[in-house]
DNA sequence: CAGATCTATGACAGCGCTGTCAAACGGGCT
DNA sequence: AGCCCGTTTGACAGCGCTGTCATAGATCTG
């Protein structure tokens, strides 16, 4: 079977500079604003373009030895809104400097995650932002190798094959408990979400505890599940410690989990922080605006993406770039604890 | 044996096929998975190309003839969980059909979205989709002459270029006003963001109100600010509203306003429904995990985004296609009115 | 006014891959 | 043996664009 391609219908180049009455590269020059065009000819063919309805072949452009402006980004969700916060600051700067970005969802897979490294990197992008789930030694070789500016996003807490952006997510959890500890808190609980997969969540809790165990302390209960994060999950978890004796502050996976658990306590009556106190992580905007405002540490996510789309362009421009970028976090005392 | 180090640049089908010991054409089947190679061959080439690294250049395969496999994905936003929501379910099917998206994000500008759509379209992507923030005519234009698959997503309200997916928002704020009047409520209040550039909130709105008309009845409040929905901003909004006289009901543009709603209540002491009553729009898990369940409508926003992804591959396999998909709106009662 | 220096334009050769068509090969059959 | 047919493999010509280098004027210099 032959597929009957409307070859006959694509513009290119020829055609506009057929119809504009100059060479193809000339029309080439002016649809890149380069700058080495007379007045005249650029307004020629700008008039040729928009009566033969030409598009840009971006594809072919690419090939031909300019670079690509596509940015590959993998993330491991966008249920969360996390990254979809990372992804927004991403595509606000990379758009401002005219770059796109083919996008790859890895769902906290591994396997999947290198598969779409792989795959993104076919279509040869400028750039890779990835917010690695557990990088596989496929991946590394892969990032290693592809001889392209690489950018790790969200935690600086390792090594980057090239350049990462983030916070400390240690850090960020043991500043929350000394934050507590100061406040005269002394008895903990955890709650959490799947934290195999959410490595980061996993270091925040262990940079929690340090903090705990160097003032002789440590978490009395854990409740945790192998499930995303979420409102209803860090609801029914802390149900579940109420149920028993509970410790006096729950240190929440994230402000997902906590929220829930602030719902969960006022469904019971209780006061809280008077009767439990709550912490959680990541400082969304609906925990600073609910009726006890949430304590937590705001990651600045946005920042984050931000921050790695100016590494990119910097690189890109032949600036020099930072190997690390720590963002910072800050905590929001709130109400809650 | 021996690999070329000499472009250690890049490795082409070129030198897989000298390390092979075969033709190019041939390292071309193998990678594409074609049938027609003998068992002995396809081992030789895979040899070779993991001997080599060799990444599969899909530049060069997109302009050489074969179809791309990107799919443009222009959303008005990403700090709306609702549009990540949708492309969450889309890349969720396109990813498992062998599809990449490249995102474009309008922030609701118009001008902007005419932009993205051009730029990205210079990608000769294989389908494109798109929630429209209001197409201008140049946008129309090029949506209409690019002859590729066009999936407009979110509201069904109007007519699409080529198909659309979505729900009637219309019908969705007059089917709540319809419950709310059935549950007894006579006395309505509406609190809202930007709906100048949300259009779809409008669109909510304006089929409550005439839900309402049809009863005798209309809002007898508004409160609105030219500001992007968020909980602080219906908090602000309906604390306006409640230090007048206030409405029996507040129907606000979305949960996330809806939310702000509620926790302004449960602030000032309210008991919700008894003393003020909520209604919103979205379903969002947090609303239905909340002390009071949100009575708001469900738009199902995975699901459309998973719908659009199968209207296109079923358009690539010369399937037959529907121009408008239903996704359907689930009422959720809740206990906030 | 010859020679030097710009500026504006074009010719040409690929980028790395795949569609097309042709050739080589290996039986099965008469 | 001679012929046919199906399976494997390869040669070749672009896809639409841009980098490089060349060329034709235009402008300047002393």
């Amino acid at each position: 079977m032959k597929i009957d391609v409307d070859k006959a219908d694509r513009v290119t180049l020829a055609d506009v500079a057929e119809a504009a009455g100059v060479s193809e590269i000339t029309v080439s020059r002016v649809v890149r604003g380069m700058a080495n065009v007379s007045q005249v000819t650029v307004s020629k063919v700008e008039e040729a373009i928009a009566r033969t309805g030409y598009v840009r072949n971006r594809l072919a452009g690419a090939m031909a030895g300019a670079v690509s402006n596509q940015i590959a980004v993998i993330l491991p969700s966008l249920s969360n809104s996390v990254f979809a916060d990372v992804l927004d600051g991403l595509e606000a700067r990379l758009q401002s400097a005219g770059f796109h970005s083919v996008l790859g969802i890895s769902n906290y897979d591994a396997e999947r995650e290198a598969q779409l490294i792989e795959s993104l990197l076919g279509w040869q992008p400028a750039g890779l932002v990835i917010a690695p789930t557990l990088l596989s030694d496929r991946s590394l070789r892969l990032l290693e190798r592809c001889r392209l500016p690489v950018v790790e996003v969200m935690d600086i807490d390792h090594d980057p094959a090239d350049m990462v952006v983030g916070i400390s997510h240690r850090q960020a959890g043991k500043s929350m408990a000394y934050y507590l500890i100061g406040r005269g808190y002394r008895s903990f609980g955890y709650v959490g979400h799947d934290i195999e997969a959410d490595h980061r969540a996993a270091i925040r809790r262990d940079g929690f505890r340090a903090a705990l165990q160097e003032n002789g302390l440590d978490f009395e209960t854990e409740a945790r599940a192998d499930e995303e994060s979420s409102v209803p999950l860090g609801r029914r978890l802390t149900g579940q410690i109420l149920s028993n004796e509970a410790p006096r502050l729950l240190y929440f996976s994230n402000d997902d989990m906590a929220m829930g658990g602030l719902f969960e306590a006022m469904s019971r009556g209780l006061q809280v922080p008077r009767d439990l106190a709550l912490a959680g992580f990541n400082g969304l905007q609906i925990g600073q605006s609910a009726p006890v405002a949430l304590t937590t540490v705001e990651s600045h996510r946005a920042l984050i993406g931000q921050r790695a789309a100016e590494q990119l362009i910097r690189r890109f421009a032949g600036e020099p770039t930072e190997r690390r970028v720590d963002v910072g976090f800050t905590l929001l005392p709130g109400d809650s604890a």
